[in-house]
DNA sequence: ACCCAGGGTCATA
DNA sequence: TATGACCATGGG
């Protein structure tokens, strides 16, 4: 059903993205600190950016935006400052096993020299951190290869006609390695073009495809079969 | 009053 | 292993 694209019409499908999006600028976590970065990469599972500006202003605000100050709040204090990136409790849980990964390593430093392998193994062995929350820590904080999936590749490429038909993590990971040079840059930026990408053609029920480049490869409809297309 | 958002965990079958 | 409930705020 699916096709199999080459190694080049995957990246000219990032070229494609880029022609469309470069200009939006690029703020994606652009000079922010690795333990910021890691922050807000777990303030946003699930959760629109908006909200979790609100919740690394007031980090920044309180001076907590480093791991030995997080850690030295109450959890009440750092539900309190997390709120408005919603699912609050959840996400001071998360923050505070992180902040013991970093503990059991003796510092943020020590941990992100570990081998992206191994930094890998450790953030998927850490309550709340799964695989798309381990990859975008070692691609946008330990600046290390790592291709991030969501479900806005999957739905992006899976309108495309492209990709596994699972939903399967790790297959939608190594359609992606299989196919590209292992190159930092080049990953960070393609994920961070597919989003910008899903935020302005492929929104989830309401299609905006008026000046998408790619609608010619598009194979989804609007009303038709919204469930199998995604 | 919905639906959605840059997931992950847990219980169930 | 696969599916569903749950987390929870804020914007459209």
């Amino acid at each position: 059903m699916r096709s199999v694209p080459s190694s080049d019409e995957l990246f000219e499908i990032y070229k494609e993205l880029d022609a469309m999006h470069s200009w939006r600028g690029w703020h994606w976590w652009p000079d922010a600190e690795p333990f910021e970065v890691i922050a807000g990469a777990i303030l946003v599972q699930n959760t629109s950016w908006t909200n979790v500006e609100g919740a690394l202003a007031n980090l920044r605000g309180a001076n907590a935006l480093e791991p030995a100050a997080m850690d030295a709040l109450t959890d009440d204090a750092l539900e309190a400052l997390v709120r408005p990136s919603g699912q609050y409790r959840q996400k001071t849980r998360k923050l505070r096993a992180f902040l013991g990964l970093v503990a059991s390593h003796g510092s943020l430093d020590a941990l992100l020299e570990l081998h992206p392998a191994c930094l890998r193994t450790a953030l998927l062995g850490t309550w709340g951190i799964g695989p798309e929350t381990a990859d975008a820590i070692i691609v946008y904080a330990q600046r290390k290869p790592a291709f991030v999936i969501d479900a806005y590749t999957i739905r992006v490429f899976g309108r495309l006609g492209l990709g596994p038909a699972s939903v399967s993590y790790d297959e939608w990971q190594r359609f992606f390695v299989d196919r590209l040079p292992e190159d930092r840059d080049l990953w960070a930026r393609y994920h961070a073009l597919i989003v910008l990408h899903a935020k302005h053609f492929c929104r989830k029920t309401r299609p905006h495809c008026g000046d998408c480049t790619l609608r010619a490869r598009c194979t989804w409809r609007a009303s038709a079969t919204a469930s199998a297309m995604n």
